[in-house]
DNA sequence: CATGAATGAGTGTTCATTCAT
DNA sequence: AATGAATGAACACTCATTCAT
């Protein structure tokens, strides 16, 4: 139910089997969540109905978590350490790419990483309360990935641009424009079509 | 409640008493869900609560409304119907302008307001399903008044632009940026220099 | 389901249906606590089981008692009420009597009142808190009564007695003495005999 | 936390380890359903919250006792069973003591042993059924003993005194003026005194 | 024997909705 | 039309109890 083109490596190290089994049940409520989501819809995605499709008891859902909200927040983390991987992970591939071509691995990157699952990504907005913890840092580390990316290129840049606005608008044509070419392309325009008008704009603004 | 700045026009012509107060009621019990969700957050935003704060019996809102859903939907309409006016005053107002200066209005405008309520604005877009049906016509007509505003300025555009593209993308950046402007500016960005950002990188992304 | 041998005036005065109808209600719902408990045991005294039993919807229950434990002391109120009632019945009924009548009528009238319920007393004790409001005002009227009778009775009293004392240990003598008549007299003493053996250490005790 | 004054003769021969280690595991539950109890009112007292506060687990508590209920009874009848050693000492220690002395050296006992913990006590006897298996057994064993002390002083009591009412009547005073001296006092009246007129009420009924 | 994760029936409570007045 | 008391399905959550380890 996670990303599935992103690596979460499993650690080599052992572990007790009660942290195991704890964690194997945190990621089976959690998935559990997304599917009777997608199955249900949002009204049906109760704390019992959520036990039931993790196969769990509802005992044990609050064994784990404090109350229906932290469920969601969690879900909301793990989706949050998805992305957060995803950049970090671009960000190294791309080391030695252009300008160019960085934004566009990073657009193609987090564009298919939205085309999965639209309805979730709108719940988990509409549940999770907006300065839960990790989001916050989530918007820190995602400006300092771009800070970096354009730090390290001031020569593919227009001549004496101002870093924090660079990244201020950058940041925000990336989610957008991504999160648009998944959810909310307009009838006649393909995705592949889209991403590359993306790239594009992005390109041309931070080279102006 | 809705925007301070757009010009809802009173209708001279004479009513029956009927309609005026149905029509009052309507919109008291609108500006009621967005006291209590201010006031209380989302979570207090109850029917019998809405009538409580609009001053009007639980009945009265069933009269008006056939299920809770349905204010939201209302409520939601309201709002865009603001945004749509604003853009639709703002195209018409800059039809002699440059691009960039009526990029630059239009961007002045949509951010300013929601410089008023950030947190109503959130929270009415997460509460109200995406698909509703008010919400698509506004993104229909939100792009063909981009549309028409592109499309009579085919000199001042890159050459041989796909019209569709351009619309998606300028669409996205100038909802993403002033969102953004109004509401998640980075500390040390003022305001004045997000807009104006903004305004740069749309005008960069159409001239390419 | 209140005491059988208190007099519970009914107003003369009108009232709007509105409250007399919640009056209603609220006296339903308390009766059906003690039915049910009476029926089906403490354990089977859940808000929902009340609501059947006192034929309203649970909602309306919340209507008229913020919470469950809310129940319980009005029905401890009920309780109180009563029986101050009977006590001050019983004082102005025996202003002229003596000594030993006043007491020997006081003995009946709070013994014969909790023959009828034995579980409940149990329960009313042990769900509502100690220190709840009304019962300090009773142990306080309680003892204001008893002050007011034995303070028109000095000749009948031993010589030289503190009033304080007297109306400690009076007031626990009646309550104790009348709770062991009515539910713990020992196997071969009648219920009449317990009560005039009351009578007679009550009555010896003030004499010295 | 049983009563401190109350001495628990602690058995010279031999046992199985696992005979003392059961004991001792169970006073220690014993001990902790009175510490929560104390601590967290009795709302809290929870089986796992009791085997937290025991320092066992929650599998152990249940390899001693059947079901919650069992760790109440067990409780209660720890407490009687302080008392009923306490009224037997007394009763001997007074053998040869006046019918005055020796009431009061049992009012002093007994109120003492309820001035260490006042809250306990009650909350105690409203948790546990009333009809309890060794509730009974103390009721005939208390009653018993004062039916011995009176019966051995027939020369100071009243003349043709029936020895049930009197043992009815005393011991019901015994425990209630005993429980009032202890725990609702009046303001103003000082324990001593409370005692000593308790003392006077009980040996002025015992002489008429 | 000890453990404590797991269980799930059952609880108190909420709130969108109805309808007699 | 307007009212607001009444409704009751549905929810989040608890906790006594079990049992595999």
């Amino acid at each position: 139910m996670s990303l599935p083109n992103v690596k979460r490596p499993k650690r080599a190290g052992w572990r007790r089997p009660t942290q195991r089994r704890a964690r194997q049940t945190v990621e089976a409520i959690l998935d559990a969540v997304v599917k009777v989501l997608k199955r249900d819809g949002l009204k049906a995605v109760t704390t019992n109905r959520i036990a039931e499709a993790a196969g769990v008891s509802i005992g044990s859902v609050y064994q784990y978590f404090p109350d229906k909200q932290a469920i969601f927040v969690a879900l909301h983390r793990r989706h949050i350490d998805d992305i957060d991987r995803l950049v970090a992970t671009t960000l190294v591939e791309n080391a030695n790419s252009s300008l160019e071509d960085l934004i566009r691995s990073m657009v193609e990157a987090i564009t298919d990483a939205h085309t999965v699952d639209p309805e979730l990504y709108h719940m988990m907005f509409s549940e999770v309360p907006h300065r839960a913890e990790g989001t916050k840092d989530f918007t820190v580390r995602f400006r300092g990935a771009f800070r970096l990316a354009l730090a390290g290129r001031v020569d593919e840049l227009g001549k004496a641009r101002d870093l924090d606005k660079l990244v201020f608008v950058v940041t925000h044509m990336v989610e957008s424009l991504c999160h648009g070419a998944a959810l909310r392309r307009p009838p006649g325009l393909s995705l592949t079509d889209a991403k590359e008008e993306a790239v594009r704009a992005i390109v041309a603004y931070l080279r102006v």
